[in-house]
DNA sequence: ATAAACTTTCATTATATTTTGAAAGTTCAG
DNA sequence: CTGAACTTTCAAAATATAATGAAAGTTTAT
């Protein structure tokens, strides 16, 4: 596929954007050009539209499907392997912030329980337990939110919770 | 102040966090040391606590302060400038929110906007314009979202948003 | 079993980001 | 005004992150 000059913008775009949240651009990108490419590609259209190396490609893909928002497709009759990206933007974030949840704010919790732990057997600062504390506190609201907002149903974002918060 | 282990491995952590959020390390770090510190800080007590030297303390103190979470403290009788962060976790939270809105939403969305026209002018794809087109629509949701959050009162999150949340 | 078609790995190279620290700038008490 | 106390800047150095591409590995058709 030829990309065009709104495309390029598009792609270079959410590769931007991408950085400023901790993901490195060439997997923003390739989301992006799966995103809008109505075909799944093969590791070989993704290397020429994006200019990038085979390695590169291989190892942005799979992150991507660790992630759960790009998957495999397997055309019949074809030895290549081709991807395409979960269309459903509200699906793809509920995957997100899944994720995120998994890999980021569970662990953080852990931590805090440890530390809230060892700052108690140390005889540690009342100060910083309270900080903790209220950290932890939060933290543990935020993940409940996040697991009730992840069981529901795909359109629950734009609806009930839309609704919620618009009308008072 | 000297830290002590537990302080020092929240403060690590929260530099981790803040990595993977597209965060520097350093300006998490500060922020950590500012939030477990009871009394506020100078630029010299950040730069032995945390080992890092004057201005890499001065940038990311003053990106802090740009993101409205850490203040400056103005103590009488002293020269020096001193520093604390907001030590209430939801404010902190909704600051970040609000920020991030502005700085990042506000453009995409913008830039969204852009790209549509652009895309009519030149007589783009049809395929093109509808994911562009629910990107742009899950995006104006989520800024509509992040409005009603960021105006509503600190207690707003725990509170009615929570019970909204569980009950079903 | 072979070899062509494809995917994965990883040491090296390239790029981007962060940090340093000395110099320049600012403020203020005397 | 002056100079001491402090803050800011920014070019250079250090560090961290990402990309390359050739070699190794895997799969499949024959």
């Amino acid at each position: 596929m030829e990309l065009d000059e709104v495309q390029q913008k598009f792609i270079s775009a959410w590769g931007a954007i991408g950085t400023q949240w901790g993901i490195n651009r060439t997997m923003a990108q390739i989301h992006a050009l799966l995103l809008i490419s109505e075909k799944s590609l093969s590791a070989e259209d993704i290397m020429s539209d994006l200019n990038i190396s085979r390695g590169n490609v291989n190892m942005n893909v799979r992150e991507l499907m660790s992630w759960g928002i790009v998957h495999k497709v397997l055309k019949f009759g074809e030895r290549k392997e081709f991807f395409t990206a979960e269309k459903d933007i509200y699906k793809t974030a509920i995957q997100i912030l899944k994720e995120r949840r998994k890999r980021e704010l569970i662990p953080v919790l852990n931590l805090l329980n440890e530390l809230e732990t060892e700052n108690i057997d140390k005889g540690g600062g009342e100060y910083f337990k309270k900080v903790v504390g209220e950290i932890h506190q939060f933290g543990d609201s935020a993940n409940k939110m996040l697991d009730k907002m992840v069981k529901a149903d795909e359109h629950w974002f734009t609806g009930s919770l839309m609704k919620f918060l618009v009308k008072k």
